[in-house]
DNA sequence: TAATTAAACAAACACTTGTTAGGTAAGTCA
DNA sequence: TGACTTACCTAACAAGTGTTTGTTTAATTA
């Protein structure tokens, strides 16, 4: 009942931040400077949200929400465990980079930058990053290969789309993460010759 | 001869800024918490450095002299591109976890963060990143890799280590290095039947 | 010894921060 | 119609921000 309540002005708010927290960080970014963005005063925005922590968790909890559902309609129908999971780090590349500013957030934003809400927001990270570990593990892996790494690896990769990829660049998100998934692919697959398809 | 003097204050206040800068970021470092760090009053650092953001910039052009240096010698004697390219990874994922408070500022401050030396803060990444340049265009690459992707992926591998490395964890940083060159390397390399040595 | 400079202190400046308290107009509902 | 609620505004608060100014002490140099 407290600390947020519907409204159209509220989802405005929630956009304004999410934009904001985006681009800027949530640091750098002020009360006032949402405020202004909606056309109030920095005071009005707490009859909606009880404090600027508050705000940040509820743009977390819908990023990570659009995020899981941009992600399971991304590999839904797919059979093979690589092309799931190349259609998952594509998902991902977008995510971090154009889909949505709720979703740019989550990568954005590291949990100890708000104490208040540190645990909250980790959990929400590791909520989307378990549907990774599951794609990983479904992986035919080399007995050499140690999955929590391979993880790892993309998912760094994918995360650091965001400080180079551009939409009007050289690579759209799906052929980023085709190369990506190719790199790592053959060699780490459980049998190392096997019939070209 | 302006905004910087050399002393052996001056030192233990670089220190304490990159110490700071490394732990809680740039943003979440006040002038006072770094003067408290060195015993010092606030506006006395003003008469070592004439502002924050110039603290910043010698500590970010130390730290990357610093990983440089690292870099360099890691690599150093190496003659196989793949051994070179896994040490220099190495190296990396040591800068960025453990090597030295200098050096961890520089993938933790983004240049956007501070707007006065954003140009300069950029040139010194680049700086670093030119040499993971060279060393994957040394690499022997199929044809259908794509060079400029395959350092990224690494980079952003490396890079992202900074949010779950552990030093007493379960791998060491010269083992994440071994397991990531080797997801790509043998998919990546140009022939694809080679003879086992 | 006297003049100069280095390195700091003490105290404030102007400003921004997140937040709160009290008031007010418009709408809802009995 | 009158009570109540929603959604804001107005105005301020206390704390924190980077920075500056004038002064003092200690060391160095002439």
């Amino acid at each position: 009942m407290k600390g947020q309540r519907s409204n159209s002005r509220n989802e405005a708010l929630l956009d304004a931040a999410a934009h904001l927290f985006a681009s800027q960080g949530f640091k750098a970014t002020s009360v006032r400077d949402i405020a202004k963005a909606v056309d109030m005063l920095p005071g009005s925005i707490y009859y909606h949200f009880s404090s600027k922590d508050d705000l940040l968790l509820a743009v977390y909890e819908a990023g990570v929400a659009q995020i899981s559902e941009t992600f399971e309609q991304a590999i839904l129908g797919l059979e093979d465990p690589w092309q799931r999971l190349q259609a998952g780090v594509a998902a991902l590349i977008r995510a971090v980079t154009q889909e949505s500013a709720y979703t740019r957030v989550i990568f954005k934003v590291t949990p100890g930058e708000v104490p208040t809400y540190e645990q909250q927001l980790v959990a929400q990270r590791d909520q989307f990053e378990a549907k990774f570990r599951t794609l990983v593990d479904a992986l035919p892996l080399a007995d050499w290969v140690n999955p929590h790494l391979l993880r790892l690896m993309v998912l760094g990769a994918g995360n650091h789309t965001q400080l180079w990829f551009s939409p009007d660049g050289e690579f759209s998100a799906e052929q980023i993460s085709e190369q990506f998934c190719r790199f790592v692919r053959d060699n780490s697959e459980r049998s190392n010759f096997r019939e070209e398809h």
